[in-house]
RNA sequence: GACCCCUUCGUCUAUCGGUGAGGACACAAGAUUUUCAUUCUUGUAAGAGGGGUUCGAUUCCCCUAGGGGUCGCCA
């Protein structure tokens, strides 16, 4: 039975890099009939911030990735919020105590700061250097009796090869000596992450561990643990990074990383998901669009690659462009309305509405650049000097008289008509068709491009069409 | 610096020893089009370098180089 986790600390706001573990995590349980848990690593005080939690759950729903267990939902191994399982990390911690795998620590953190100072001096590895092993019982316990503060560290092999497999990765090996002797329970009381994590996965039954590759190096604390305990690891995949165009690991500075923001600013949740999921996988065949029901589908951990992908923000965008062209039109209305009320605009009736999006997702890439192109229906700019003047000339008022002379006051007119009616006056005036056409965008438009003329005609009605012409012809 | 991971077009990637090294984005050209787009066609563009193994290496092994990650009482 697969039980895998996503387990974010909840920081703020979901992280792309974020994004893409929960998914692969998500689509592996989903692809396996398996179970897949959110569990909330709340155990750093100093980093609480508020509703984040809220927050994260709330845009991974946005974006249909569901849990099976978590915070809000129950489950058979609750609690999924590390906060309120400090009882349980106590206990086990005891019993590394207990059994000599752990120690107190009483080193301030000035002390530890200074001593890596000196280590690092020295050009020596940097980890602690063992100093309060030493201490006899009685000295821990005038120390535990004075109430000093203190850590509590896992005592690492000193020589020893940690091999393991990694699905991704194949046969790795790693020499404890790296290894510094970890934090399990901080002086706070709360444990560290490595103690936490594993020990949820164990009492949470998890059976992959599917993570960052930035865990990679701490794999001998963790196998350590498992080992102390007695208890069987889970099978490890340690996924590549996703990086920034210059390379460094993805952050705020270069990009935006907040899934949310890409939400608000228009991106669909079929693209983001579509294009997280092709950053590390790929399929089969060269298939590159697919719903999250045919991720769920196609999905397997074997594709997924080795080596750290580029976010590249041009691909989303055109992967954003397709769907919204692609995805139900009624769908994408519906979507696009919040962005119209943002631009402040009055949502015209839904018959003019499905026009205009119908017309603006053709060229547009985001949500709300769809709001942004209506805005030439429902609010034209003000027409510059230039196009008035336009406007003005003996050619461009014959082409508008023309057109208030011949087409009828009010009612539809449908795309083979108003073809044969253009080609008419085009004929009549005896214009080149750029000369025809300008004018006629000017007045209607303010602008000399757009989309085309049945389109225009269709969403402004005849009688719009009518009152446009009219106020180019009163210039 | 130490340790670990990674290395195919600018970017995301396919290739499970034998390919004209394929696809997608971007870019360029062309077609359609009054314009802006969409759409379609075509093109430019890649196996980091050096050793092996093999009849044959992008593919397997080693070395070098480059990039990244980690080295916290953060996750």
């Amino acid at each position: 039975m697969v039980r895998v986790r996503f387990a974010p600390s909840p920081t703020g706001y979901l992280h792309i890099g974020g994004l893409r573990t929960a998914l692969y995590n998500y689509l592996f349980a989903r692809h396996t009939g398996g179970t897949f848990i959110l569990r909330i690593e709340d155990t750093d005080q100093s980093r609480f911030v508020p509703d984040a939690v809220e927050n994260l759950i709330k845009t991974l729903n946005k974006l249909d990735i569901t849990f099976d267990e978590g915070p809000g939902i129950g489950g058979d191994y609750g609690p999924y919020v590390q906060s309120e399982r400090l009882d349980l990390y106590r206990k086990e911690a005891q019993k590394l105590l207990d059994a000599g795998f752990a120690y107190r620590c009483f080193c301030s953190p000035e002390t530890l700061a200074q001593m890596r100072a000196e280590q690092q001096n020295k050009g020596e590895f940097v980890k602690y250097d063992r100093r309060c092993l030493n201490l006899t019982p009685a000295e821990i316990q005038a120390k535990l009796a004075k109430g000093e503060p203190y850590v509590l560290r896992l005592k690492m092999p000193e020589t020893r090869i940690f091999r393991f497999k990694d699905i991704i990765r194949g046969e790795v090996e790693m020499d404890s000596a790296q290894s510094d002797d970890q934090v399990l329970i901080k002086s706070d009381g709360y444990p560290t992450y490595h103690l936490a994590s594993v020990v949820d996965d164990h009492y949470m039954d998890i059976s992959y561990v599917i993570r960052g590759e930035e865990w990679l190096s701490s794999m001998p604390k963790h196998l350590w643990l498992y080992e102390c305990f007695g208890w069987t690891p889970p099978q490890w995949v340690h996924l590549p990074l996703i990086l920034n165009p210059d390379r460094t690991k993805l952050s705020k500075r270069m990009n935006d990383v907040a899934v949310e923001n890409y939400l608000e600013r228009g991106y669909l949740k079929e693209a983001l998901i579509n294009f997280v999921a092709l950053l590390g996988w790929h399929s089969a065949d060269d298939r590159e669009i697919f719903s999250l029901e045919e991720l769920c589908q196609e999905f397997t951990l074997e594709r997924v690659n080795k080596s750290s992908a580029i976010f590249d923000l041009n691909k989303l965008n055109w992967m954003n462009g397709w769907y919204l062209r692609n995805l139900p039109l009624d769908i994408i209305v519906e979507r696009s309305k919040p962005y119209f009320e943002k631009e402040n605009l009055t949502i015209p009736d839904f018959d003019k509405l499905t026009k205009i999006v119908a017309t603006a997702r053709e060229r547009c890439t985001l949500l709300s650049d769809l709001a942004q192109y209506s805005k030439m229906f429902l609010c034209p700019q003000p027409l510059n000097i230039e196009y008035q003047d336009f406007l003005k000339k003996e050619d461009s008022r014959k082409v508008l008289f023309w057109f208030q002379k011949n087409l009828p006051q009010e009612g539809d007119i449908d795309v083979e008509q108003l073809n044969q009616l253009v080609q008419q006056g085009i004929s009549d005036l005896e214009l080149k068709g750029k000369a025809f056409y300008k004018p006629i965008y000017l007045a209607l438009l303010h602008q000399d491009y757009g989309p085309e003329l049945p389109a225009i005609f269709s969403i402004l009605g005849l009688k719009e069409v009518h009152n446009r012409i009219y106020e180019a012809l009163q210039l």
